[in-house]
RNA sequence: GGCCCGUUCGUCUAGGGGUUAGGACGUUAGAUUUUCAUUCUAGAAACAGGGGUUCGAUUCCCCUACGGGCUACCA
């Protein structure tokens, strides 16, 4: 018999943005099933219709591309399983939420929300399971010809599972071990709403059998409806295609407690989408790390080290690197703060270790954003190499290679003006006089003729450098002065030690 | 409250019955760069507590504490 084919599942519910943790979901099932040649399969799961949001699919796709995690089989490129959207797929559920009435593992209950409710209050730590479900109206504690009744006159009803007594439920999590939970303790969950739709218990076991599913990837938070689903599992009689259950830790806040959300990205500053979310309803916008300029090979590097690593120093990997060294057996099981400050690392070493040509188009899209017209790429390509290495985020090329385009708007007067003499205006025009009769531009030439005009004039290197900077650049920041004049041009470089005389004589 | 899962520097983590408990981010100091950053060097910084088991426990077991998750006709 020989192993089947891996296929894994990311079943996202299109309610709104992307989350951190989410994504890094959707990166280890991708790990797991490239490196064992398997399938990667995207299923939406909308079967809430009051908290659906129409745009979100199409934002989950975006993202998962962003990111090169590409579904094999999705609602956008269809498959052998499909439909991929659970809203579509309505009337399969129902047949099998009746399967398990007729066999006893589950019944009809007719109780509204409000009842339930009331009963909550009621009686504390209220279950419905196997202590109150006689109490209430369902096809176990009414009688046949009134169920039947209800029934045919279409009284809304939910089927939920029924749980067993006295039973211990045990199962194999690839990342924890063997975990077991007592049935006593675990209540009646709804299988079948009133609308039709399943809930996620029964959705997710149908369509990961129906999908043929071998390894089910999910956060921690479902652990505890695990006994539910391997129920379902064995009820169904399915439990020898059952998947291995991978639960992963959680991501949580970096300061206080609690699993990250959307609410601390704005408090602390940082984004917890993986793109810019718009809310239509509250016309919130939420911050996503694409749009503040994280490369999605940084983005996908830090997200697999949160709760992964290699068991080596290595750090900085490609996603081909991670397909190959990924393993589950070294996920850890505690859950792990995000760390911003590290996230931001990752991405400066990322911008290092990109070529300029492939960082191009993106720093190209950063200026003209701030309205820097870029004509020429092969002169983009030489600035983006000589500042790369200063550059955080994406947003940070338009402070150090801005000015490769346009003429410093502001200088950085309080830097240059208050040690600013006469002697230096002669020094800077004897310097234009020398370097419109340079032999040759570069950098190297530059500087000696810089150096001799030093010794000529008896100037520090000290006194001259720093105003020559600012001339070319504005401020205090950006490489050798002389590799600037260099890519520059004479006479670009003429042309801004002049206007920046005028200004510094003003 | 109940159930489940977890616990190594501030953070992400390596390690594992006998180690100077390693790395990275951040931080501190210094070098380089007469800008800023990069880079380099050095430093501070951790096994939650208590019981066992053992010649020996941070590592194995138990308890406690703490943290987290779940406890919806949401996923």
């Amino acid at each position: 018999m020989s192993a089947p084919k891996v296929r894994v599942r990311f079943a996202p519910s299109p309610t709104g943005g992307l989350h951190l943790g989410g994504v890094r979901t959707v990166l280890f099932n991708y790990l797991f099933a490239k490196q064992h040649k398997g399938d990667f399969v995207l299923r939406i799961e909308d079967t809430d219709q009051s908290r659906y949001v129409e745009s979100a699919e199409q934002y989950i796709l975006d993202c998962l591309q962003w990111c090169g995690l590409t579904p094999d089989e999705s609602p956008a490129v269809g498959g052998r399983f499909a439909p991929y959207r659970q809203s579509e797929r309505k009337a399969i559920y129902r047949e099998y939420a009746e399967r398990l009435v007729a066999q006893g593992h589950a019944y009809y209950a007719f109780d509204t929300t409000e009842e339930l409710d009331a009963k909550r209050k009621e009686i504390p730590n209220f279950q419905y399971g196997q202590l109150h479900r006689g109490d209430l109206r369902n096809s176990l504690s009414l009688k046949t010809a009134e169920v039947e009744h209800l029934l045919n006159d279409g009284v809304p009803h939910v089927i939920r599972i029924k749980i067993p007594e006295d039973e211990s439920v045990r199962f194999h999590d690839m990342i924890r071990g063997d975990v077991s939970f007592e049935t006593n303790l675990v209540d009646d969950k709804v299988l079948l709403k009133a609308d039709g739709m399943p809930t996620y218990h029964l959705a997710v076991v149908v369509d990961d059998y129906l999908m043929k599913i071998t390894h089910a990837f999910r956060g921690e938070e479902w652990l505890p409806s695990a006994p539910i689903h391997i129920l379902l599992w064995r009820y169904l009689g399915w439990e020898a295609d059952m998947p291995q259950w991978v639960h992963l830790p959680l991501i949580l806040k970096p300061d206080g407690h609690g699993k990250l959300s959307k609410r601390d990205g704005a408090r602390l500053g940082f984004p917890v989408f993986a793109m810019n979310w718009f809310d239509a309803k509250t016309d919130e916008l939420t911050a996503g790390f694409r749009e503040l300029g994280f490369l999605p090979e940084a983005f996908v590097n830090l997200l697999a080290m949160l709760g992964w690593n290699a068991g080596t120093d290595q750090e900085i990997f490609t996603l081909d690197e991670l397909i190959a060294n990924f393993s589950i057996e070294r996920v850890s099981k505690a859950g792990a703060k995000f760390d911003f400050e590290k996230a931001k690392w990752y991405n400066a070493e990322w911008i290092k270790k990109l070529s300029a040509e492939n960082l191009m188009p993106k720093v190209k899209a950063i200026l003209e954003g701030k309205g820097i017209a870029v004509n020429a790429d092969a002169y983009l390509i030489k600035v983006i190499d000589t500042v790369k290495d200063r550059c955080t985020l994406l947003p940070d090329f338009y402070q150090q290679a801005g000015y490769f385009f346009i003429v410093p708007a502001v200088y950085d007067l309080a830097a240059v003006k208050p040690k600013w003499t006469d002697t230096k205006t002669d020094f800077f025009s004897a310097l234009i006089t020398r370097f419109t009769e340079a032999p040759s531009w570069e950098a190297m030439h530059l500087e000696i003729e810089f150096k001799y005009l030093l010794e000529e004039t008896g100037f520090k290197i000290g006194d001259v450098m720093l105003p020559l900077r600012i001339m070319l650049v504005g401020g205090k920041f950006g490489p050798h002065v002389f590799d600037i004049a260099a890519l520059l041009g004479k006479e670009e470089t003429i042309n801004r030690i002049n206007l920046a005389l005028e200004a510094f004589a003003g």
